[in-house]
DNA sequence: TGTTTATTTAGCCATATTGCTAACCAGATT
DNA sequence: AATCTGGTTAGCAATATGGCTAAATAAACA
């Protein structure tokens, strides 16, 4: 639950639901050290959230639980508008 | 939705799912002192995740947006289930 | 009015989180 | 073998979180 609970870990969540991205581009993306990221990686991948495959010199990373799709986009559902109309589209 | 990323708050909101409940119910369910609960209702209030209703001495807190009851069902199916097995539930 | 009950706010301390930089590791290339 | 590229690990400092106790608030009651 926690793994979810940071702006850069639901962002990149948010990317891998759209495909597999490589360490290098989410930090790209996401404008932080490589570091960082590698280390929110780990922390969605020991959740079970993510999984990593290397091919070659890089790692891609992809969404694992298809569940957190579906939450997503509740989660921006309730963003979008306000709770009544999020909970209409629920 | 840090607001979630934590078992007490998950508790809650779990626990309001069932219907409303005052500080000293919940308080005494979790087993933690009243100031500590209180905060973490704060903290469920202030993300617009529930909402309070003083009558009496009592303030009870009730759900705000259902929204999260089919995530708690889908964060359930998840603990109960291999991964696969969630994915086919979600 | 003074007291009790239910709750919140304030302040403190311990621990966790997050970002950074520096150092390390492993494939690929030369 | 030496080096480059893409990532991870380690260590540090700053900030956030979560628990507690003590003090404040507010409605009900004697």
């Amino acid at each position: 639950m926690k793994a979810l609970a940071h702006p850069t870990r639901m962002f990149i969540v948010d990317e891998l639901s759209r495909g597999e991205r490589c360490v290098c581009e989410l930090t790209e993306m996401i404008g932080v050290e490589m570091p960082t990221v590698s280390r929110h990686l780990s922390i969605l991948k020991k959740a079970g959230l993510v999984r990593d495959d290397k091919r070659g010199l890089k790692i891609f990373y992809q969404l694992r639980v298809p569940c957190c799709l579906s939450f997503l986009k509740c989660v921006e559902s309730v963003l979008q508008a306000d709770e009544a109309e999020a909970c209409r589209a629920a």
